[in-house]
DNA sequence: ATTGATATTATCAATTTGATAATATCAAGT
DNA sequence: ACTTGATATTATCAAATTGATAATATCAAT
């Protein structure tokens, strides 16, 4: 064996206070849908998934776009952080918020060491105001140079939801309160970058709706019926 | 809109290093495979999983037993503590090793504010001698009261276990070399908390293994055959 | 040869998925 | 009123996957 038993004894002994400290952040990456405003025709805007996006003001990386972030305080939990972050930025309180991935690289900020707690969070764009903040097309900022390693973390986040989309119902806190399937199939569509099949995406999906009698108009075609998120139902617990 | 400006520009200006350091740590859920020792039978032991888990030797949560783990050092990587910490429990360096979950209570560490990194890591425990550290029955730790928030970490790295096993070739990084289709059925149903059909189970899993001309011995019954793990097969890519 | 035990293969029904076709409904143009 | 273009919705059938059970195989011990 050559387990090296100096090397234990030394962990033990360390002090973290002895050392040059190491600052824990927040990064947050807000994904909602935006409509691009319908231009001359009658049809409905497109929808694409959008991420939240700060300009810097400050060095580093200054007038870079980068994802909504602070420092974890003292008497804050990390998730305490998130929510605190998403407060400055919007103004709803309830938002579907989960922890992503810690990200430590040494040299990812040039100042000094900061660990990247990221989060995801997701949000109805209709009902949320943001501030000191603009949605950018996941597409575009494939594209952008993002300040400190965000263009990273924004990847992981990718991944993370099109790896829950089949399983959980995380879209919905996304989608409004009423939508039509193919809205639907649509965010569907660009979260896991692939084309679907009409008649399967409704099968598999219709579990987790339930109609209302309202439609959509003047489409120039069969309007289609607007649903909502059994979830967001009450009813569907008592009927 | 009642956005708070203050707090904008309060966030702006912290910097952290006015503030009391928090400390960053890692801590290793590490599973492996044990047998329990055969007694008075021909029989093979019953298979179940384990954790490795420490007896601490300081205070706090003296002699009560931890997961293993260690501070981030200011030069190294979060993952590089994770290897460091593993190295000073085994002697492999070849270990599958991913990142959990970041917890960040605030009383979580009774001498200080520690934010700890947790990671899983999954070896193969015939390959590897342990040092300092014990092999514990995870059904056993359900009901042991561990240090710090430890049993919390452990119940989310089963889950993370029992999520993946699914969709992933994980659960081989645990198996021997060789391995029966019943042992890796058992493993499967301790992590999945359930029982499966053996004609299924064959089924669904024989994409991902390979049959050697080895078979178990004097077993009193029909012997079985002994597989590979695909990934382990240099041959599946020749052949 | 029989029994007990587990391994392995076979079989068939039930369910889920993939793919395509058929039908419906609107606006706009003829 | 009828046709066209567009998308929504339902129907249909084949293909693949899963659930469940039965049949067969092979060993040690009796």
């Amino acid at each position: 064996m050559k387990f090296d038993t100096d090397e234990q004894e030394f962990l033990d002994k360390y002090d973290p206070s002895d050392y040059p400290s190491i600052a824990v952040a927040v990064d947050i990456v807000v994904f909602g849908i935006s409509k691009s405003t319908p231009k001359s025709y009658r049809r409905l805007g497109k929808q694409s998934l959008n991420i939240m996006l700060v300009k810097r003001k400050e060095y580093p990386f200054k007038d870079k776009l980068a994802l909504p972030g602070g420092f974890v305080l003292p008497e804050e939990t990390i998730d305490e952080t998130a929510k605190r972050v998403l407060k400055t930025k919007t103004e709803l309180n309830e938002i579907y918020c989960e922890q992503l991935y810690t990200f430590g690289d040494i040299n990812r900020d040039p100042r000094m060491r900061v660990i990247s707690c990221a989060y995801i969070a997701l949000v109805d764009t209709e009902k949320t105001q943001i501030k000191d903040a603009e949605w950018v097309d996941a597409d575009i900022i494939k594209n952008t140079d993002l300040a400190f390693d965000h263009a990273v973390i924004i990847m992981e986040a990718l991944k993370r939801l099109r790896g829950k989309i089949n399983y959980t119902d995380i879209v919905f806190y996304m989608m409004p309160e009423k939508f039509t399937i193919s809205q639907l199939q649509e965010i569907y569509e660009t979260i896991l970058q692939k084309k679907l099949l009409p008649a399967a995406f409704r099968r598999t999906i219709s579990g987790k709706i339930i109609q209302t009698e309202e439609f959509t108009q003047n489409a120039g075609h069969r309007p289609s019926r607007l649903y909502r998120w059994i979830g967001n139902c009450a009813d569907s617990v008592n009927k």
